[in-house]
DNA sequence: GTTGACCCTTACGTTACGTCATAGCTTACG
DNA sequence: CGTAAGCTATGACGTAACGTAAGGGTCAAC
C-alpha cells in the first residue's frame, strides 16, 4: 500500500497528477483509509506505468483509458492511427521550420524584405492590382475584348464579392497544393483544375483552352505570377501548369 | 472600413478569432459604431496578416504581441529562440515515432513484447532486483564483503526509502542525459558523475575509484544495464562510462 | 499536546479559440 | 412602416493536462 507521494516518488510524477487521474477515472486507488487517503497497490502501480508508457507516444489519456479500460481494444490500430497523427505533427513542424529558417534568412540576406513581399495580398486593392496583372498580360496576348468584358465585369464587384472569390480562389489553390505528392494528372487534381477555369470563367472572362494554357504557361514564366503562387508551396506553380496542360490535352481530345 | 465577417472572409479566419483577438488587445479595430460594431481599416487588416504570418510558423500569440507591439523588438533573436524550439518538438515527435514503431514491429513480430521489457522498473521489487543485479555483477569482479555490507544496508531500507533513493538516481540519471550535447569532461557532466558516486557510497557500498570506473565500463559491456540506462536516452550508458573514466582519471591525478 | 510532514478538496490559471445562448442593429422587401 | 433575414454584440462554458495556491484535516514523533 502506497500513498500518494510514495506513487509520485516512485513513477516520477506530481501528485496533482494522480488526483487528477484519479478525478477522471483514469487511475483510482484500490483503498481510501477512514480519512480519505488514496493507497495504491501494485497493481495500481503497474497500470499507472502502463498509463505513463502511452503517454510518452504522445496518447491523450482518453485514448489511455480506452485501450487500458477494454482489454478487446484493438491496440495495434489505435497504434497505427497514432502514428499518423504523430507524422502529420511532424510535416507541419518540418514545414514551419523550412519557414522560419526562409525567414531568417531573407533577412540575413540584407534582403531585408518588404512586407508585402512576405504576405499573400489580400485585401481589395491587392486583389484588384492582382487582376490588372492577368489583364495586362492576356492584353498582349489575347487581344483587348475578352479582357474589357472581364473588366466591364469585376468593376461591378463589391468588397464582399472579392472576398469571397478571393476565399474561393484560395480554396483551389490550397486544394492543388495539398495534392502536390500525387500526379498533376491525378482526378483530385484535374477536378480542381476545371474547378478553376470554371472560377475565371465565373468571375472574370470566358476562359478557352488555349487562354487556360497559356495562362498556365504563364504561371512559370513569369516570375511575378510564380512567386504568387509558390507562396502556398514552393514549385506549385509549375505543378499547376502541368495538371492545366494535362486538362486542356484531355478536353481537347473529347471533342 | 470592413466590418467582422467581411474580414473574416478576407483573411479565412473565424468572427470569433476576431473577437478573441479584440479582447487580449492583440488586434482592436481602429474604430467602432454607436451600435458597438468593429470597423477595421486596411491597416487593421496588415497587421492581421502579420499575425497570420507569426502564428503559421508557430509563434504564440503573447510573443506576436511582443514582435508587434515593439518596432525595437529583435526578431531575428525571436526567430532563432523560436526554431530551437521548433527543432525540440521535431526531436520529441521524432521519438514518439521511433517508440511507437518500434512497438508495432514488436507485436506484429509476434514477440508479443512483455510488459517488464516494454517498461521500466519502477517498484520497490524491481528496485530490488535492479539492485541485485548489480550485487552479481559486483560479487564477481570485487568479491564478497562490500556486496555483503550493500545489501546488509539495504535490507533495511524501507519503501519510503527506496522510493527516495530511486527518485534521487533518476534525477542524476536525468542530469547526465540532458547534458549529452556537451562533452563527457563537461564540469556539469563531472559534477553530476560525481553526485553518482556520492549516492552509491551513500546508500549501498563505499565505491572506490576502481569499482566505480568497472562500474563505468559494465553500462556498456553488459547489455542489461545497457538497455536500462539507455531507456533514458539512447547513448546514455556509453556517455556516462565515458565520463566516469574521465572523472576517474582526474581524481587518481589529485592524489 | 504540539510540531512537522503528509493528506484532502476546492478552485482558479493556462492556450486559442469553438460553440451556444440571448439580445440588439441594419437592411431589403412588401 | 412593419417585419423577417442576416448581421452584430457580449457573456459564458468547454477543451487538455495538469500547476499552483488556499484553507484545513491526519498521523507519528517528541
Amino acid at each position: 500500500m502506497y500513498k500518494v507521494k510514495d506513487v509520485a516518488n516512485i513513477v516520477g510524477v506530481s501528485v496533482r497528477t494522480l488526483h487528477y487521474y484519479d478525478q477522471i477515472e483514469l487511475l483510482q486507488p484500490e483503498s481510501i483509509t477512514p480519512a480519505g487517503y488514496r493507497l495504491y497497490t501494485d497493481r495500481d502501480l503497474e497500470r499507472l506505468q502502463q498509463i505513463l508508457f502511452f503517454k510518452e507516444i504522445g496518447f491523450p489519456l482518453t485514448k489511455i483509458k480506452e485501450i487500458l479500460d477494454r482489454p478487446d481494444f484493438d491496440r495495434m490500430h489505435a497504434l497505427h492511427a497514432h502514428k499518423e497523427i504523430l507524422l502529420e505533427k511532424k510535416k507541419r513542424i518540418e514545414e514551419m521550420l523550412s519557414t522560419v529558417e526562409q525567414t531568417i534568412h531573407s533577412i540575413e540576406g540584407g534582403t531585408k524584405m518588404k512586407e508585402e513581399d512576405m504576405f499573400k495580398g489580400f485585401d481589395m486593392k491587392d486583389i484588384e492590382k492582382h487582376q490588372k496583372k492577368y489583364s495586362d498580360e492576356a492584353k498582349q496576348k489575347y487581344g483587348k475584348e475578352i479582357v474589357e468584358s472581364a473588366e466591364r465585369r469585376t468593376a461591378k464587384y463589391t468588397k464582399e464579392d472579392w472576398a469571397r472569390i478571393q476565399q474561393e480562389s484560395n480554396d483551389i489553390y490550397k486544394k492543388i497544393a495539398d495534392q502536390m505528392h500525387t500526379d498533376p494528372s491525378d482526378p483530385e487534381v484535374q477536378q480542381a483544375v476545371a474547378d478553376w477555369r470554371q472560377h475565371i470563367t465565373d468571375y472574370f472572362y470566358e476562359c478557352n483552352l488555349e487562354i487556360f494554357r497559356g495562362l498556365g504557361d504563364l504561371y512559370v514564366n513569369d516570375e511575378r505570377f510564380t512567386k504568387n503562387i509558390d507562396k502556398f508551396k514552393p514549385g506549385l506553380a509549375a505543378f499547376m501548369r502541368d495538371a492545366m496542360h494535362i486538362y486542356c490535352d484531355q478536353q481537347e481530345k473529347e471533342r
